[in-house]
DNA sequence: GTACCCATGTAAAGTGTTACATGATTAC
DNA sequence: GTAATCATGTAACACTTTACATGGGTAC
């Protein structure tokens, strides 16, 4: 991973939706598409300065209460040019996972080996947890056909994330004794 | 990811399985366990050299020909402790993934967006063509249940990789349009 | 008043990739 | 002989996380 600097496209697409500061880029980031790339303010920051010297995006002062200053970033037209190229640019990569877990079953020799049933049953926990977050999102964002319809890739991606967790679940189920 | 290092229990554990090269290793980052982690031969060597200075493992030269020397590692008592109890160790966290495709997608909000079609079936293309080399590899390298009982670590990747493929294909079929 | 969240930034350290460098062996 | 593969290593750079640092706003 790395070096393609993927995170400038990430954060055009997201300015794009609309103008937000460094802060709420974060949240995204913990939350919307969390499931699919992760950053830290630490990282975030930074980048928006980049952008904005590249002349891609552009920030309005706003204060909030006394002197609380935010920095609302917005797309220039080059900014949105910019995006619009990275989307419509194919993405023939399959892309890399690292999955504690599954390496260590792997380092796992025999199939009656006492550690294999208590790793399952964790990590069976751990991803049903997640499928149940990831529903009840689903249910409170896209309670109808109409906000589908208005956020289309939102519910693209969360959809596949959902997938994803329930037969990873499913998955452990089939090697889970009872 | 990163900083808790994990590489080097993973390569302890590749080494538990019998003594090689960071030759042998950079290939079983390609092959066997490539579908969970990656790691270049650049990141391998050092790791070896920190290892070896720790005493979790030690090497022999062996000259093969001429004078072509291999050095090949094997795990001490000290390394196979370490190895144990990280496998030991609870995996509590979820494994961060970073998909651009499915961010594009993201990026692109009506159903109706004509890049829509052309970006699923090229990863259809893609995610098809890894699914039938996975399948392949699984015949090859598990063709009956003896090979499976010999490597139950190994035949458990394997099929987790293949179903994780096949539930990807599965769902970019379903908002294929025909 | 205090805990939690909003908000922005920098520094240090760790992880990972690409490129640089070199040489031997094997298959054609 | 030459291309591909085996084999080992370092250097430079890019990316990511954790920690350091600071201060305002809001709910209890």
């Amino acid at each position: 991973m790395g070096q393609r600097n993927r995170l400038q496209y990430i954060i055009l697409g997201l300015l794009n939706q609309h103008p937000q500061t460094g802060y709420d880029l974060a949240k995204a980031f913990e939350n919307e598409i969390g499931e699919f790339w992760q950053a830290q303010h630490s990282q975030i920051y930074p980048m928006l300065k980049r952008l904005e010297a590249a002349g891609e995006i552009s920030h309005e002062d706003t204060v909030t209460g006394e002197k609380l200053a935010k920095k609302k970033y917005t797309l220039t037209s080059a900014g949105r040019e910019k995006l619009v190229t990275w989307v419509s640019q194919p993405s023939p990569e399959l892309t890399p996972s690292k999955d504690e877990f599954i390496l260590k079953l792997y380092f796992i020799k025999t199939a009656n080996d006492p550690r294999i049933q208590p790793m399952l049953r964790e990590q069976y926990q751990l991803h049903q947890s997640q499928l149940h977050h990831l529903q009840q999102r689903q249910e409170t964002v896209f309670p109808n056909q109409k906000a589908i319809d208005q956020a289309y890739g939102h519910y693209l991606i969360l959809d596949h994330a959902i997938e994803r967790e329930s037969h990873y679940v499913e998955w452990l189920a089939q090697y889970l004794e009872k």
